[in-house]
DNA sequence: GCCGTCGCACAAGAATCTTGCGTGAGAGGC
DNA sequence: GCCTCTCACGCAAGATTCTTGTGCGACGGC
């Protein structure tokens, strides 16, 4: 689907605040509050807004230690097994398929150096690995997630 | 600020739907609306929930194109040397120091590889940058990007 | 010129938010 | 034991926002 200018910028305002009323969003993009709304609907049924959700302070919540896991697979598996072996730990916050030495990057939240730990004795032992690399995250200096929205 | 197990599972269903009524949290959580909501406002405000925001899909967006950089650096640099000089690009998503041989690790979206290969070009010309290295995202496996909340 | 489509603003009823108020449970002092 | 102070809750009502139906104007094809 292809958005306008306007379904950008009414995008644009939601990813700073996605509880912004209706009527603010129009009254920062130049429409009624009905107007937006549809559009908002329209945006949300399309697909290109997945879902409303909160931004959580990592610490607070519990998670105190993160890291990247870099992960070496033997030749033969398929982005499917890796998906099903790391989609199931709820530390892995995000994981990609990647161009280069390793065959895929995994991005972790964990309680402690222990948990984290754990967390990747666990995805090793599955049976297509053959290494794990982890860089542990000293300090987050940019933490944006989303991207803005280009013109 | 401490969070007990009623703040914590208002923050998970709001980490699954960031726009769900405050009495529908209050069915799912055994409250009142009203006692939802001074709970919601006292994680805002004391920095527990940072904010509200949508999730995008990125291709729709105009973002088709990630990938992690490696960034190595000379050895007086400080880490508020690389924000500085990091944070100015948009498309550095998430930027963070590592353990390990490199220095920090940056998420990168652009909306090409043309548009990718600017970016690390630009950042790799800063004064302090020794060298870089580019791992690029094949297939994204698993995008949840905030964790889920330990008990 | 005419008609169909699309997106908008307006308006009103429905739903939700928001705030003040009274109550009950638990902690601590006497 | 009893008192009080604090805290978090539910209830209720006014204010705000959402939501949907309606009509209008712009644009393009016939």
């Amino acid at each position: 689907m292809q958005l306008d200018q306007l379904d950008r910028r009414i995008v644009g305002v939601l990813l700073e605040d996605g509880r912004a009323t209706f009527a603010q969003i129009g009254d920062r993009v130049g429409l009624s509050a009905p107007a937006v709304k549809r559009r908002v609907d329209r945006l949300v049924s399309s697909g290109a807004i997945t879902g409303f959700t909160v931004r959580v302070d990592p610490s607070v919540v519990g998670w105190s230690t993160e890291g990247y896991v870099e992960i070496y697979c033997r030749g033969s598996t398929s982005p499917a097994e890796i998906l099903k072996a790391v989609d199931k730990h709820p530390e892995v916050v995000s994981a990609s398929t990647v161009t280069g030495e390793a065959d895929a990057i995994l991005h972790i939240l964990a309680s402690d150096i222990r948990h984290f730990e754990q967390v990747v004795e666990r995805i090793a032992s599955e049976p297509f690995m053959v290494r794990t690399k982890s860089e542990l995250v000293l300090s987050p200096l940019v933490r944006r997630e989303q991207g803005s929205i280009p013109d």
